[in-house]
Parts: C-alpha cells; structure tokens; sequence
DNA sequence: TTGTGTTTTATTGCCTCC
DNA sequence: GGAGGCAATAAAACACAA
C-alpha cells in the first residue's frame, strides 16, 4: 500500500473530521492488530467515543509514530499485502494535505534554529508540546531548515567568490593596461632621443654599426658572451653568472666586449631608473648613446626570429609573445 | 479565474555512527 | 541493527501576473 505518512485535515474533499467509516476502519477489529489494537482502547476510547477533529486523529498517530521508533510514517507499520490496511490507505491518501505551520509556530523553530539547528531529542519532543506538533514534524522543519540554510550559504560564499574573482580581475586589466601606458611611453621617449641625437650630430649609424660589429664578434668568440648574446633570456643570465651590482657597473662599459652581449638587461635597469629620477643634460646624453649602441648591438645578435632593426619594433632579445617581460627597443 | 513559478512540508533511499 | 542525517524528490500550499 502506499504510505500517506501524516496526515492533516483541509482538503477540499477532507472537513477535518473523520466519517463514521474512517472511524469504523480503525476502531474495528479487523485494524491492524499489534500496531493499533493496544493502543486504542487505553488512549483514545474518550477521542473515538465522540467526533475527534482531524488534529487530534492525527496528534494520536504521530505519537504513535515518534514513540514507534519515529523514523518512518505510521503507515509503514502496516503490512504490505494487507487489503484492510490497504482499504485504510485509500481513505487517507484522499486525506492526504499538508497543512502549513502558523507564522507563530514558524517564529519559534526559527528562534530555536537560529539558537542550535541541530536538534536533541529532548529538545524535540520539548519543542514538540510547546508548538503543539508532532516530534517528527519538528525533525523534518529542521531538516528541511538545515537543507535551506545550506543553500543559503553556498550561495553566499559563492557570490563572495565572484566578488573576489573579479575584483582581481579588474586590478589585472589595470595593471595590463598600465604596462601597456609604460611600455608607450617608453618607446616614445627612446623615438625623442632618437630624432634628438640624430639632429645633434652626434649620431652616425654607420659608425656605430662598425662598432657594434666588431663587439659582436668578439663576443662571440667568448664562451660566456656566446650565452649571454643567444635568445636566454638576459635577467637569468645576469643573475647566474654575474651579481647584479657588477653587471650593472659593467653595463656602461662599452670598451669592454666582454659584457656588451649582457647590456640590454641592464638597460632596461637603467631605463626604469631613469623614469625614476630626472636626468641631468649627461646623463641624458650618455644614456641616449647606451641605448641607441646597444640597440644596434642586439639587432646584429639577435637570433632571426626576432629581429631588432630600426623599421620593427620588437624585444630585446625576447620573442614578441612574450608580453609578460620586455622592453621596446628601436 | 487560471496558469505558472516558488516555497514549504513530507517521503524515500542511502549513508554513517554508535 | 537502530537512530538520525542528508540529498533528491513529490506534492500541497501559496504568490502573482495575465
């Protein structure tokens, strides 16, 4: 038979009162005995004397469910393959309404919830009489309750996931779009120095690409240069082979071969110093030569793939895709 | 009034713990 | 093995727009 579990009047075919035959059904000898046999005449000759209401029908069961053992619905109890329970059933499936808890009744499980939301079973049955419910209905609110407020939480922990995610989305877009302003600028700073030393006189690219020339030779001839002046990417070479002072003091020696491969890391040091600090006229002037030889210097060097000449633009030393580290050179 | 979406109450089956 | 918890689900109750 199929188990209406607890059952509450409000039907629109159900008046919250049994029929005589509901009643007959389980006052007559042929109810399920064991079950209700027992349990009816000590504890409901009064009820069943009389014209007992949907509730307190229902109130008598749902004891006899909880002190039952509680887990499972009064009809559960029944045997199967039994046609008079199955009879009984039908008069109750047709009875079969739930019946919402009042506001007040609501108002108390959730002051207790908010308190514990896990339930003893004295606090059950506590709970219980006070609210005038059945132990197993104040179980399922709170399961039920347990359920909602897990999915309350997993909603707001993941809404503060989100926020999280894209409040550092947005300070990565920030920061990209900041390197790319820098980057800008840079390259643009470098075109100034360019076309100024050009106008100066001072500039004769074909001296400087003799020069660059034979540095670059030498350097090649140089085991550590050799490195140094492949596509490795020049900061691990400085750090694995040199201290960063020394490279740096070594970087504006443009007389020694030796180190003129390591120079553009350096530049790249001293360009970002230079933002850092305004440049006196030397200063100007003497890195304004560094940068233009040495970006001669790694045009000739550079390996194919990435070549440095005045009409592209391109990394030092360092594939194109590589946005995460480079410097525009000229 | 009615159709539809949401909430609430309750059941079922499975799992864990004692 | 029983008690209780939980996830999934059913179904009644409710809210609300058309």
């Amino acid at each position: 038979m199929m188990a209406p579990g607890i059952l509450y009047g409000g039907a629109s075919n159900f008046d919250g009162v049994f029929t005589q035959k509901q009643r007959d059904v389980f006052s007559s000898s042929t109810a399920p005995k064991g079950h209700l046999g027992s349990l009816f005449a000590p504890a409901c000759s009064s009820n069943f004397l009389g014209s007992p209401s949907c509730v307190e029908w229902i109130q008598f069961y749902g004891q006899f469910c909880d002190v039952n053992g509680g887990k499972r619905s009064f009809f559960d109890s029944f045997d199967q393959d039994d046609n008079e329970a199955d009879e009984l059933g039908e008069y109750f499936h047709q009875a079969e309404k739930k019946r919402r808890l009042t506001d007040n009744q609501v108002q108390f499980l959730e002051k207790s919830f908010g308190e514990e939301n896990k339930l003893e079973p004295e606090r059950k049955v506590q709970l219980a009489k006070e609210l005038g419910l059945q132990p197993r209905q104040i179980a399922i609110w709170f399961q039920n309750r347990r359920a909602r407020w897990k999915t309350k939480q997993l909603e707001k922990d993941y809404d503060e996931l989100r926020n999280r995610y894209d409040t550092l989305k947005s300070n990565y877009n920030n920061l990209l779009k900041e390197n790319e302003d820098l980057r800008t600028e840079v390259f643009h700073l470098t075109d100034k120095l360019f076309v100024k030393e050009k106008g100066n006189g001072q500039l004769d690219l074909r001296d400087e690409n003799k020069h660059s020339d034979a540095l670059a030779k030498e350097t090649v001839a140089d085991p550590i240069s050799r490195v140094e002046m492949s596509n490795v990417p020049a900061l691990v070479v400085k750090h694995q082979q040199e201290d960063l002072s020394s490279a740096k003091s070594d970087v504006f020696d443009s007389e020694s071969p030796r180190y003129t491969g390591r120079v553009h890391s350096s530049v790249i040091d001293r360009v970002f110093e230079t933002e850092q600090s305004d440049l006196s006229q030397d200063d100007d002037e003497n890195f304004s030569k560094t940068m233009l030889s040495t970006a001669n210097l790694l045009g000739k060097a550079a390996d194919d793939d990435y070549p440095a000449t005045p009409s592209n633009m391109s990394y030092f030393g360092f594939p194109v895709e590589d946005q995460g580290f480079g410097f525009w050179t000229y």
